[in-house]
This record gives C-alpha cells, structure tokens and sequence, in this order.
DNA sequence: AGCACGCCGACT
DNA sequence: GTCGGCGTGCTC
C-alpha cells in the first residue's frame, strides 16, 4: 500500500493537509517537502507518514523533497509537537522556532571563496619569460609556490589580479576552484587550550554522579540538579561532564541564560575544547543569518559536537546527545516570550528524557521548581556546599533603611551612612565597588517610609498594584480592588507613597559624594551601544573605573577579584512587586549579587538597603541559607497554591481599540468559566499593569490548575472555537513568570 | 445584460 | 497566504 504525509503548509495559517508519497521519493518525518495547493506550488513540512485516509477525494502528489536529509530529526518533531500542544501554539510558529528562517528557506547557502591552485609550475627558462613580459603573473607563481601550492584569490590581491590568473589558467599553470569558507562567529578570537583543573572532593563527587546518573526503569537517566554556592566551580565541572560525553562518542548541549551578558562562559568552553575547535558550535541572537546557517549546518552533519548557546539552542540538531547542561536554570530568560512561549530549561529536561540523554541544572539558587522536584524525589539533587577557592563567603549586612528615611527627613534615602562609610574606605584603600539596584517596575506598590508596610491583597498576599487612571489599588491576580489609603494601615503615619528611584538619580547621588571617583553606569540605556557592556567592564577590569552603578545585568557570572564592597540600594524594589515570586526572584538576586564580592585575595563585604529588613528572602539570603529560604517560600506557595504545586498561566488581549481588547477578554473568561474543570481556578479580567505598552491597550486574567494537560486542553479547547475580531490579539502565557 | 469590485471560504 | 466564486451595485 502506498503511503501518504500529513503536510504542515508554511504560511500564516494553520494548513495540514495528506499528500501522497510518489514512490521513489525518499521521505520520511521532518523533511521540507514542495506541494501544489489548488493550483499553486507551496512549500511544508512532513509531520507524519501513514497509510491515506479515508476521503471522497484523491490525495494530490507530493512534487518534490526540498532537503535531502531531514532537516528536523525525529525527537526535534517530537519535541515540537509537544510544545504546539502544551503552550497553546499553532505548529507553524513552533516550526519556524524549530529551524532558523537562513535555514529553514533555502534562501542562504555556503559561503565560497576562489582559491587558486598551482597545477604546473612552468620550467626555469619560461619562468624567466614570464618574469619579463608579465610581472604580475611571475609574482602569483612565486607566491604560490612559496604557500604550498594554493591560494585563494583574495590573498593575491582580489579583483586587481584576475585578469593575470585567468591568463594563467589558460596556458594551464593554475586552476580556479571554489572552496567552502565557515562564517565563524568569533573569528577575530584565539582560544589557547586549557587543561582540565583538579577537582576539590565535592567536585569530583559531583562529576562522578553525572557520570553515573540514577536511572529510571526505563533506562531514562534522572534529571540532576546541581546546587552550587557562587564560586564553587560549577563550570569545572560541566565542562568535565562534556568532554566525558565526546569521549563517549556523543555529542553535548549547554544552555546558557545569554551570550552577550556571559562571554566568559563561551571563552572557557571554547577554550578547554580547543584542540576540537570546529566541534564547538555557538548558537544565539547575535549571530548573524549566514553565521546561522554555517553553525546549524555544522551541527547537523555531525561536524560540531558541542554546542554552546542561548535558549532556542535547546533545538541544535545535534544527534546521539550524551548530556544537556543547563547553566543557570532559574534565569528567567530562558522563558520565551513571544509564541511558542516555552521554558527552555523545562523543554531542556523534556529532550533529555527523549533521547536518554543526561540533564544538569546547574545554580547557586536554583528555582523552586526545580528544587521541589529534588523533594519529590523526580530530580536527583547534588550539592558544591564550598567555594572552589576555598574563600569564606561574604559578610553580608542589612541596613534597616526605614531608620535612615527619619533621620534624612522629608528627602528620598538613596545612600545610608553606613554604605558611605564603608565605600570612602574601599576608594581609599584603592578597591572596587559594585553598586546594585533594581530596576524600577513599571508595577507600582504603596509603602510607608517610617514602617515598611506594604498594601496587600488578603487574599492572594501579594502587593496591590497601583493604576494611576483610575485612583485604585488592584490585586493582579484575582482582581480584588480597593482605594489607596491617605495614612498607612499599619502606623498611620501620613508620608505612605509609591516608592523608587532609577539609576540616573543614583548616578547623581553617587557623584555629588564621591566627586573624585570614576564611575559608569550599566542599564539598558547605557548599554545599547553593541559591546558597550564588554567595553566597560573591560575598563572595570583594568581598574580605570572604581564604581559600577548597574541593574540585573550585573548580578551574572562575572568575576572581579578587586571589588570588596557590593550594595544593594533598594531590596525592597523587586520585593514588592504584584507577582508571587518575587521574594524568590530577591533571595536569588541578593545571593548572585553577594557571589561578586570577594572573589580573589581580598575579603568581600555586602551592604544590604531595606525598608523591610525582616523579609524572609532578605535574611536567608543573609545567612547563605537555600534550604531554609527553600522551605519557607515552598509553605508559601503551598498554602496559596501556587508554583511549583499549580501551574499559573496568563490569557490576555491587545488591542489600540481599549474597549475590544476588553470585550474580547470577558467574552473569554464567559466561554472558560463553562465546562469549567475542576482543577481550574479562573481569575477575571483587568487591566494589565503596562495599560499602554506599544500604544496597545492589554487586558489580562490568570488561570491556575493542578493539572497543566487540563489546563492546556481547556484553554485550547476554547481559543480554537474563539476567534479574536480584526484588531484584538489574543496571547496565552503557559506557566508564565510575568506580565506581558 | 454585462462587468468591476470586494468579501469569504477553501485549499489535501 | 492566495485564488476563485459569488453577490452587490453600477453602467450601457
């Protein structure tokens, strides 16, 4: 029986249709395929291959096979059709996630170059007549002669000699050829091997159980969360794992939260692999289409064995993996947010299981997700308890800020004594400072100077946001509203306000105090110029700035030996903002923050700003304590229900029409809240927090469930017999970490 | 009656 | 996405 292909059409719309197979056409799941559709050609995706299926009609031809080999391996289509299914996403869309636009249109190929080749170098006597009447051409034979017999033309001067080498050519002393050059990323880098280091015995415990994974019965190897302090030598490690791996024959992924902001990572891993250069594929955004192209290639074909990269890397064609490592899986990056809006840490975890691979979360606060599933027994949990360095970790002190705001009276506090103190001690000693601050939210909360309080939502005890158009505190999770209060509820004093300040204000601050110190300041305004970020802290590195002034941005994997003193001006900022991790997000924030201070000889201090100094995330992360920070926030999430024991998702609308993007949500809340599964808790709709964003009015509810197959089936269920009008976008955010 | 235009649904 | 069917409405 002749078998047929069930075509996913590329388009915008969601086209699968069955084709069938001609005969001799080689086809199997993942390959492009040219189709006609109604009387023009188009161009798919095989996603399944089967007997016909019944119908009035007959299957028109399939025209031709684009690819010869798949470019979509097995476990990618199947990873694939996991993540349509799961995120609510139309295939199409994961597709194009799938395979990079450079490759997935045959619109780019092979980069070449022409090399000249020296066929017959001509005898002594005609040498001498050529030197004479052509000068030019008596240079290329000499040159090739002295370079091994070939060149490419750009090297004997390009364009300016062709004319001598075509003349060449044929009087049969050279040969043009063209020859495949690799678009190599970091062409202007040179990467001297390193060797192996020693392992302390924690590290060497640590590699020993990657090596030797527990497995289910399956023979599927556990996935393993590796919780490392900061500085415990976590990357040793992986990169022992993957050289492990290569040894074995297999190939190796490693995910890394983004390129751009931790070049070091990429420098050791291409360092370590150094000798197996042109194994090592990097992947990420900054890459341009035909660099793309070039690495995919290499990855898919076998050449690249290690693969280096950002979140879709998750999706290198890589075959026979041997382990995914996942380096700083909390980070919140590794969420997409545009559709498919996968985790990439979770579908990490996912190829790992489909191809019997071994997987590692790697960090030094890891998410509680991750951590809960270590409780429940599904993960494997190792721990680096020291520092590679065998440093102590840093003192880290909490400044009561609310002390501070009395006696700076009527002013805002950016800078308590303390930290002032302390940084004049640093800049005399000639030391370096890392001044922390979070970003501003556009998520606003109330709370008081003097006391610290913050209006909550009784319900969901997470702040209440506070909406400028209309003069209300709302609950972003369940829509509770209530006024803003005139006097704090807690005190009563009258000086209750929305609290922050940005960089800028800081940078000023700083500057009036230290008018002698150089400082640079690193946010996302600063920094937009490309390599903007490497160039400053290449400057920082050489000590030609003494103060960094930075948000998130700074609180990654780097590494500064000189820098003692870290502050934290603001804690409390992403500490009061309506989302229910953010106490997770502060505790990881803190302790990242801290692992920068005192990296080398020097001992490190950390000066801690807050109003709310008995928080919990601020005091565990004080003390260095995941386990009890761990425990407490999971009692929390517990006892409201949320991640990781439910799955939240967001449904929102977007429209420039304010009152469509409205109408659209409460028409989808009516159609959810019937037939409503049980395991569902839906919320209503309201207002997103970024009202305006992009001159589009956003409108959002948030679902809860125990179930995430449930939740996914319902909400599917109901979008696909929902269609937005025109001008109404309708997004649906799975497990989602924030707002839109 | 003849033709231009635009909407809508089908496309395997 | 893109094509063609068909209804509407205007003109000859």
């Amino acid at each position: 029986m002749q078998q047929s292909a069930r075509v996913l059409i590329d388009g915008p719309s969601e086209l699968v249709f069955d084709y069938m197979i001609p005969t001799d056409m080689p086809i199997v799941t993942g390959c492009r395929v040219r189709i006609p559709l109604r009387n023009r050609d188009s161009t798919g995706t095989v996603l399944d291959i089967g007997p016909p299926p019944q119908t009035n009609f007959t299957l028109r031809p399939i025209s031709s096979l684009i690819d010869p080999e798949p470019l979509i391996t097995p476990t990618l289509m199947k990873l694939g059709k996991w993540i349509a299914n799961y995120y609510v996403a139309p295939l199409e869309q994961v597709m194009r996630a799938l395979l990079p636009e450079s490759v997935r249109q045959d619109t780019h190929s092979e980069k070449t170059r022409k090399v000249v080749e020296l066929t017959a170098m001509p005898a002594t006597d005609d040498l001498e007549k050529i030197a004479k009447r052509a000068p030019k051409q008596h240079i290329i034979l000499k040159l090739l002669e002295a370079n091994a017999g070939a060149m490419p033309l750009k090297d004997l001067g390009g364009g300016s000699v062709s004319a001598a080498v075509k003349s060449l050519e044929k009087k049969g002393h050279v040969k043009l050829t063209e020859e495949a050059v690799r678009r190599d990323p970091d062409e202007d880098q040179e990467f001297l091997e390193s060797k192996p280091l020693q392992l302390n015995s924690e590290q060497a415990e640590a590699l020993k159980q990657i090596l030797e994974p527990a497995t289910n019965e399956n023979g599927i190897p556990k996935p393993i969360l590796l919780h490392g302090v900061t500085g415990s030598g976590k990357t040793e490690v992986y990169l022992q794992a993957v050289q492990h791996a290569l040894d074995q024959g297999k190939s190796a992924l490693v995910l890394i939260p983004e390129i751009s902001l931790t070049p070091q990572t990429v420098q050791r891993f291409k360092s370590r692999f150094a000798a197996l250069q042109d194994q090592v594929a990097v992947l990420h955004s900054h890459l341009s289409q035909g660099e793309r192209f070039d690495e995919w290639h290499r990855i898919r074909n076998g050449q690249a064995r290690i693969v280096i990269g950002a979140r879709s890397a998750i999706f290198a064609p890589l075959t026979n993996l041997g382990i995914i490592i996942v380096d700083e899986e909390h980070e919140n990056t590794y969420k997409q947010e545009t559709s498919p809006r996968y985790h990439g840490r979770d579908i990490a975890v996912l190829r790992a299981h489909f191809e019997k691979a071994v997987v590692v979360l790697g960090s030094a606060t890891p998410s509680l997700e991750s951590f809960q599933n270590t409780q429940s027994g599904k993960y494997q949990l190792i721990r680096l308890t020291q520092r590679a360095d065998s440093q102590a970790m840093p003192i880290m002190r909490v400044l009561d800020m609310r002390i501070e705001a009395q006696k700076q009276k009527g002013r805002i506090a950016i800078l308590s004594d303390r930290l002032r103190v302390s940084m004049e001690k640093k800049l005399e000693n000639g030391e370096q400072i890392i001044l922390f601050l979070n970003r501003r939210g556009f998520a606003r909360s109330l709370q008081c100077p003097p006391c610290g309080h913050v209006c909550e939502c009784q319900h969901c005890a997470i702040p209440l946001t506070y909406h400028r158009t209309d003069d209300r505190l709302v609950c972003h999770m369940c829509g509770y509203q209530s006024l803003p209060p005139k006097k704090c509820p807690s005190c009563g004093d009258e000086a209750i306000r929305l609290q922050g300040f940005g960089t800028q204000k800081v940078e000023e601050v700083i500057q009036k105090v230290f008018p002698q110190a150089r400082m640079a300041r690193i946010d996302a305004d600063t920094m937009r110029r490309k390599n903007a970020l490497r160039d400053t802290l290449n400057k920082f590195k050489a000590h030609k700035i003494d103060i960094i002034i930075g948000t998130q941005m700074i609180a990654k994997g780097l590494h500064f030996p000189n820098v003692t003193l870290v502050g934290i001006l603001n804690a409390d900022l992403g500490l009061h903002v309506p989302d229910f991790r953010a106490g997770e997000r502060t505790f990881q924030l803190l302790t990242q923050v801290a692992g920068r201070a005192g990296r080398g000889e020097l001992e490190g201090e950390v000066i801690v700003q807050t109003f709310t100094p008995h928080s919990p995330s601020i005091q565990f992360a004080r003390h260095h304590d995941f386990d009890g920070y761990a425990e407490q926030e999971l009692q929390f999430r517990n006892q409201f229900g949320y991640p990781p024991f439910a799955h939240c998702a967001l449904l929102g609308t977007r429209s420039t029409h304010e009152r469509r993007a409205e109408f659209t949500l409460e028409n989808l809340h009516k159609r959810l809240s019937k037939d409503l599964p049980p395991q569902i808790e839906l919320g209503e709709p309201m207002p997103s927090p970024l009202t305006r964003a992009h001159g589009q009015f956003r409108y959002q509810l948030m679902l809860k469930s125990t179930s995430a197959r449930a939740l996914h089936q319902h909400v599917q269920r109901v979008l696909s017999t929902t269609p937005p009008p025109d001008d109404v976008t309708i997004i649906f955010d799975m497990d989602a970490l924030g707002f839109f």
